[in-house]
DNA sequence: ACCATATATCTCTGTTTTCAGATATGTCAA
DNA sequence: TTGACATATCTGAAAACAGAGATATATGGT
C-alpha cells in the first residue's frame, strides 16, 4: 500500500558503491497511514483497548465497552479511531460489529515507520 | 475488567523456571518510553524537524529553527520532546547544544513496540 | 564587570482531544 | 409494521496541545 521510502537504499535496481548522498527533495515524508497509525497509538487508553485483542480476539463494540469499563459511544469512538490507523479491522455479522486486530497492515505500518526512522535517524 | 487475557503465548526469552520479577498482570503493557516515542512522532512538526536529522547530521537549536522556519523557543520545545520520546540525544559544545538522533534508543524503542504488537496483535 | 550570543522557560491564545450523555441509524424478529 | 437491541453520530464542556512572543538562564569574549 504505502511504498515511499524512495532515496534511503533501494538497493533494487542501482547499487552505488558508496552512500551518496540522496537528494535532499526526496524526503521520506511520513505517510498519512503511518501517522494515523502513531496517532491512534499514542493514546492509553486506545492501547489499553487494544490488549483486549490479544491472541487474535474478535470483539463487538459492546464487549470492549464492558471490558474497558467505557461508555458504549466511547468505545465506538476509539474502535474507529484505531480502524482509521489501520490497527483493526471490523466485520459485521448480523447487528452485530466485530473488530480484530488487522495484522497485516500493522506489519505494514511497523515497516514504513521503520523506513522513515532509517531515513532520518 | 479484561479478564480476556489468559495464557499469553509471547513466551519471551524469559522462560527459566522461576520469574523473579513477574508481570503484574500478563498485559504487555506499554512502557512510558514507547509511549513517549509514539507521542514525540505523531505531529507532523517533528516529523519534518527529525528530516533534518538525516544520515547522522548534528544541528544546533538555532539551525533547526532556521532550516524548519519556526521561531528559536519553539524549536527548542520541539527537540525537547524528540529527546524525551528517545529520538534524539544532545550535547552542548560551548554555548551551542548540538542535537542528532539517538540511533540506539530509536531501535530499542523500535523493538518494544513491536513486541507489544505481536502481543496485542 | 559588561555585552553579545545561544538556549531554555514562561505566558497567553486558539485549536484539537477526550469524554459522558443524548440521540440517530441499522438490523433482526414477531 | 412495531419493538428490542447494537452501533454510530452528535452535543457540549473540560483538558491537553501547539504555537508565537516575551523573558530568563547560561556561556564566552572583551
Amino acid at each position: 500500500m504505502a511504498q515511499q521510502a524512495a532515496g534511503a537504499e533501494a538497493a533494487t535496481d542501482s547499487d552505488q558503491c558508496c552512500p551518496a548522498d540522496p537528494p535532499p527533495e526526496a524526503t521520506a515524508e511520513i505517510s498519512p497511514a503511518v501517522h494515523a497509525f502513531l496517532k491512534a497509538l499514542a493514546n492509553p487508553a486506545r492501547q489499553r483497548i487494544m490488549l483486549l485483542f490479544a491472541r487474535g480476539a474478535e470483539l463487538s463494540v459492546n464487549q470492549v465497552a464492558e471490558l474497558a469499563q467505557i461508555g458504549q459511544p466511547r468505545a465506538s469512538e476509539q474502535l474507529a479511531e484505531l480502524k482509521r490507523g489501520g490497527i483493526l479491522t471490523s466485520r459485521k455479522q448480523g447487528k452485530v460489529v466485530l473488530y480484530r486486530a488487522d495484522k497485516q497492515r500493522v506489519v505494514q505500518a511497523l515497516a514504513d515507520l521503520q523506513d522513515y526512522l532509517k531515513f532520518c535517524c
